[in-house]
RNA sequence: GGUCGCUUAGCUCAGUUGGUUAGAGCGCCACGUUGACAUCGUGGAGGUCACUGGUUCGAGUCCAGUAGCGACCA
């Protein structure tokens, strides 16, 4: 009975039913197994903030079409997935919603209260990402999905902090940062803006001591005057030589302060050539601070207001500050001018106020060595950029070996496991808490003299370090799993307090490669689904099986954030790269150009163009993208609701923003509707029609998805009375030996091309083979068989045979279609293959990846075929040309040679059958039969006698100008080979291929010729 | 400012180490719907490979410069 088939191919209907299929028989997932090799990805780690976009659903399906590709060879493939908690950003997004919806900010509610709402923020996100991927077919092994907050990532960040620290790596101290006043908190550079602002350009003179001159210089903040501790000038400008070594005064405070020579800082060509140094308060200023050994005077407490080292504006906004300290300078005839002007002022992205550039405590990782390391596990080949240009982007980075600021003023991340007391060693109660840590006496004289000591129990760690008074700052590190000391630090009236700062969110996913396979435990597995992994019977089994990874597959900008990281943690915890490879795909851009992001609100979420072209069409038409030099560009529009009509998306709408009223609309040029639209900003309102994002690029994908399930279906509706048999040599026609090489070819190149991460070239090969070849070509030619019962059978297997190969290269790009054709195929054909039928693994998606005999590969018989294209092109073009029904019946009469002839012959029914065309006459002796059309290939001339059709006069001139263009070639031919040069200094079968290609043209030109003699012209 | 990339058909892009007549998809033109597919078929038109100079027997491909675009890092 007849499989019922629809014509077209419903991704909807198709796409649940296999999720749940692949799932239930855990297809997707991975255990450490010693018959296998492991083949290990991580996901990069997508936060928690939001949605994903596009860009996320093509850094999905590559690694997802890696994973399925090796898991169908046979490697024991595990996609880890899970999720960031991205810090920063995501209090942010929860704090500013708070404050747009209930007008409170963090200090309102309290730590603990924002922290329970980031979380249910954090559940909610992390479920509809992981949904998101679970709907592109990720094959990730969801029971082993992660979080870095969890308790399996806590535990890893908890140790490597605390090694960190015990090793000298983690230390404490001044820095720097971009704060935020309205938020209190420091901010990443990447969390910053710059914007214009109105401003003021003052010029000041301080006085010179113990010289009547004074020096003047300009800036835009006076108010850091009152911090200033040394003015610069330029070492090369002789105006100020003389000074260079001598003091000013401030007039502000009485202050004294050097005048010093720094290249970098001063720019003699700009304005005075002088430059005031405040190094706790700009970033230049600081370095020069560094390198001159600068005292560094901080005049802002963390709201913004100036601090107790402002003398008498103290306790002033510093913008209220500034005008006070211009009126007393003008008081006091130190100010020279005032000019107004444009100043580029950092804004932080969360609060959108001003940055202060502030000095305060923070911690940090010593990247001295570990960056060396990590750019040696480069340069030494441990790890592989693909492509290799990127090697640079890391290396560059690392090489700058700054140290790296972990600490975050922030409520939501790992807490830093520090405790600190500014005392005394002698002090009787911190002598008692640290006896109860296990550090005795002696420990103590130890912590004394030299500020360290091992002199604890395990899991604990204490330092010391110089404070005021006689003090030290003790800092007591706690491992992870030390409940009991931490108890003791925490306790009421303990002398200790924690640091109240959480850890950089890439402290954390530095960690991931190896944190998500247990590290440091290595007593068990870590857990599956929540529950404990018994399976290595003591031992973690997981860590060492899966670790290192084979790749990591990311986008360019975060090679510095999370890679380099990521090795830099793997070599020093696990003492091996976190990946071998790592593979950097494009972006994708919007139609503007600009790159998708989740804070610009640019994004485009995949799930509506799933819903609207089926996830393998996606998957099929990113992938096809994927190339190694550009980024991708994906104009989109909103489909009208109401008509269907598409209305290109413009810059106001993704920067269009419900703001309290009405949720924003699009309007249909065509119905006049006015419909609410996806978008990352806003959910549209429930019941509402909603234009969905539509992108008419993907209907590359829809289209050939369509066009498979269509070859797929007519193989089906021809497999009535299939038969599982071995295909006898004597069975293979001409276009089956030439689809076995093709097919062999194409698999051949496939699996070069995925090795080399050229995903782009993999998905045309496969387009072009699927296309062209088998459904264009192939198909074609066999339903003459399929017709006749005494060749049928035969016909059946080779084309279910190479049906199935093909489903199988297929699958891992677009994995759905293919499971439902394979499924449907084993009910028609259960057993089935090329050529020795075998029973069908029971879902593509573990079927063996084709592993086809270079025997199949089979260059002449390719020519030889391609020379038959090339005649029923031809025969085709005249068709056409001459506006001939299909349905009329042509004679074809072809003069070659004999060899030719034959090759001919053996496939004469195809003329009939392609191009409804019987091939009357062949080989030498053929001769134009009057009033015919003709062509010229380069070894045979093919005529078509058209009594009554052919316009004589139209033959001629389309015979002259295919002889014009002959000549034109041939021109080019004989210039190369009369250049002496060319001769004598190509090599020589490149000489011969052109001698070769002229003598060919002239036999074609001659060809020509003859027939416009005939033709009398 | 530094680094990296891009500029090829109307549009979006391929083009491996230099080597016959530079390709694809979409769009366009003509023809075609009774048997896999109009999300389709058949045939066709369409390019001074951004510009200038250089290396070479030979340059879309290598080198230098110019112009424009983009990303990342400061």
């Amino acid at each position: 009975m007849p499989i019922e088939l629809p014509k077209q191919y419903d991704p909807k209907d198709v796409q649940p039913r296999w999720i749940e299929y692949w799932q239930q028989h855990h297809l997707y997932d991975a255990n450490p197994n010693p018959a296998k090799k492991p083949h290990t990805i991580m996901i990069p780690l997508p936060n928690v903030t939001g949605a994903l976009h596009m860009g996320h659903a093509l850094n999905g399906t590559l690694q997802d079409l890696i994973t399925r590709w090796r898991r169908m060879q046979g490697y024991e493939a595990l996609w880890m997935p899970g999720t960031d908690h991205a810090g920063i950003a995501t209090q942010a997004v929860v704090e500013r919603r708070m404050l747009e919806e209930e007008g409170k900010t963090r200090h309102d509610i309290g730590r603990e209260a924002l922290v329970k709402r980031i979380w249910k923020w954090k559940d909610e996100y992390e479920v509809r990402i992981l949904n998101q991927l679970k709907q592109l077919g990720a094959s990730c092994d969801w029971r082993r999905t992660r979080f870095t907050l969890d308790e399996v990532c806590s535990v890893a960040v908890r140790k490597t902090f605390f090694k960190m620290f015990r090793d000298g790596f983690i230390f404490r101290g001044k820095r720097l940062v971009n704060w935020d006043t309205f938020l209190q908190t420091a901010v990443a550079d990447d969390e910053v803006f710059h914007e214009t602002v109105k401003g003021h350009f003052w010029t000041f003179t301080y006085p010179v001591a113990g010289t009547s001159e004074t020096i003047s210089f300009s800036t835009t903040r006076p108010e850091t005057m009152l911090g200033d501790t040394a003015v610069a000038v330029h070492p090369a400008d002789e105006r100020y030589t003389h000074l260079v070594g001598k003091k000013v005064r401030l007039p502000l405070d009485g202050r004294e302060i050097p005048i010093i020579a720094d290249a970098i800082l001063v720019d003699r060509n700009l304005g005075t050539g002088v430059v005031k140094v405040t190094p706790a308060h700009d970033p230049n200023d600081y370095a020069c601070g560094q390198r001159h050994k600068l005292p560094m005077i901080n005049i802002l407490n963390s709201d913004g207001t100036l601090n107790e080292n402002a003398s008498r504006w103290q306790g002033l906004d510093r913008y209220e500050a500034r005008k006070q300290v211009v009126a007393e300078m003008e008081k006091l005839g130190h100010l020279v001018k005032v000019e107004d002007r444009d100043i580029e002022v950092a804004h932080s992205d969360r609060s959108k106020t001003p940055i202060e550039p502030y000095l305060s405590d923070q911690w940090f990782v010593k990247m001295d060595t570990l960056a060396e390391d990590a750019m040696n596990a480069v340069r030494n080949g441990k790890v592989r950029f693909f492509p290799g240009r990127y090697t640079k982007t890391y290396l560059d980075w690392l090489g700058e070996k700054r140290d790296w600021c972990i600490s975050r003023q922030l409520w939501w991340g790992h807490r830093i496991p520090v405790w600190s007391a500014v005392a005394s060693l002698q002090d009787p109660q911190i002598a008692a808490t640290l006896e109860k840590l296990g550090c005795d006496a002696a420990g103590r004289d130890e912590l004394a003299s030299q500020l360290t000591t091992t002199r604890a129990h395990d899991g604990v760690f204490i330092q010391c370090q110089p404070a005021a008074d006689q003090q030290v700052t003790i800092l007591i590190c706690i491992g992870p799993g030390q409940e009991p000391f931490e108890t003791l630090l925490n306790a009421p009236g303990s002398p200790f307090t924690q640091d109240p700062d959480v850890l950089d969110t890439w402290f954390s996913s530095a960690l991931w490669p190896h944190a998500t396979l247990g590290w440091p435990a290595d007593t068990q597995n870590p857990p599956l689904s929540g529950q404990p992994d018994p399976s290595g019977n003591g031992t973690n089994t997981v860590l060492p099986y899966f670790y290192p990874g084979n790749v990591l597959i990311t986008s360019r900008d975060i090679i510095t954030l999370w890679v380099a990281r990521m090795v830099i943690t793997g070599l020093y915890n696990c003492g091996d790269v976190p990946f071998r490879h790592v593979h950097v795909h494009p972006k994708i851009l919007d139609g503007f150009g600009q790159t998708m992001s989740k804070s610009k609100g640019n994004g485009v979420d995949p799930m509506d163009l799933f819903d609207k072209y089926g996830v393998d069409a996606v998957r099929f038409t990113i992938t096809s993208f994927a190339g190694e030099n550009q980024d991708v560009r994906l104009p989109v529009g909103y489909e009208c609701p109401h008509c269907g009509e598409v209305i290109p998306q413009t810059l106001e709408h993704q920067t269009a923003k419900p703001g309290g009223g009405p949720k924003p609309r699009v309007k249909c040029p065509k119905c006049k509707e006015q419909s609410q639209f996806s978008s990352p900003w806003f959910e549209p309102d429930a019941g509402e029609k909603v234009a969905r994002v539509v992108s008419e690029r993907f209907e590359y994908g829809r289209n050939f998805c369509n066009k498979l399930w269509n070859a797929s279906r007519f193989a089906m509706i021809n497999l009535e009375g299939y038969t599982p048999g071995p295909i006898a040599e004597s069975d293979l026609m001409l276009e089956d030996r030439w689809i076995m090489s093709r097919l062999a070819t194409t698999a051949r190149t496939l699996n070069i091309q995925l090795g080399e991460y050229q995903f782009d070239a993999a998905t045309r090969a496969l387009r072009d083979f699927t296309w062209n070849e088998f459904c264009d070509w192939y198909v074609e030619m066999i339903k003459p068989r399929l017709r006749d019962p005494q060749r049928k059978p035969a016909a059946q297997r080779i084309l279910v045979g190479v049906l199935d190969t093909l489903l199988r290269l297929l699958s891992p790009f677009i994995p759905f279609l293919c499971e439902e054709l394979w499924q449907r195929l084993g009910e028609l054909a259960p057993t089935r293959g090329l050529l020795e039928p075998q029973p069908a693994a029971k879902a593509c998606m573990i079927a063996a990846w084709p592993t086809l005999p270079e025997e199949w590969r089979n260059q002449s018989l390719e020519s030889r075929f391609e020379r038959l294209q090339e005649i029923i092109v031809a025969v085709r073009n005249v068709r056409a040309m001459y506006r001939i029904e299909d349905r009329v019946e042509l004679a074809l009469h072809v003069r070659c040679q004999p060899e030719v002839a034959v090759q001919l012959n053996d496939v004469a029914s195809q003329f009939a059958n392609l191009a409804k065309t019987i091939l009357k006459g062949v080989g030498l002796d053929v001769s134009r039969p009057g009033t015919s059309a003709s062509f010229s290939l380069n070894d045979a001339d093919g005529f078509i006698p058209l009594e009554g059709i052919v316009d004589r006069e139209a033959e001629l001139a389309r015979q002259k100008k295919e002889a014009e263009k002959i000549r034109g070639f041939i021109t080019g031919s004989q210039r190369k080979l009369a250049n002496e040069s060319f001769v004598s200094k190509a090599p020589p079968e490149v000489v011969d291929q052109v001698r070769e290609t002229l003598a060919g043209l002239e036999k074609q030109l001659a060809s020509v010729e003859d027939i416009i003699r005939q033709l009398g012209g």
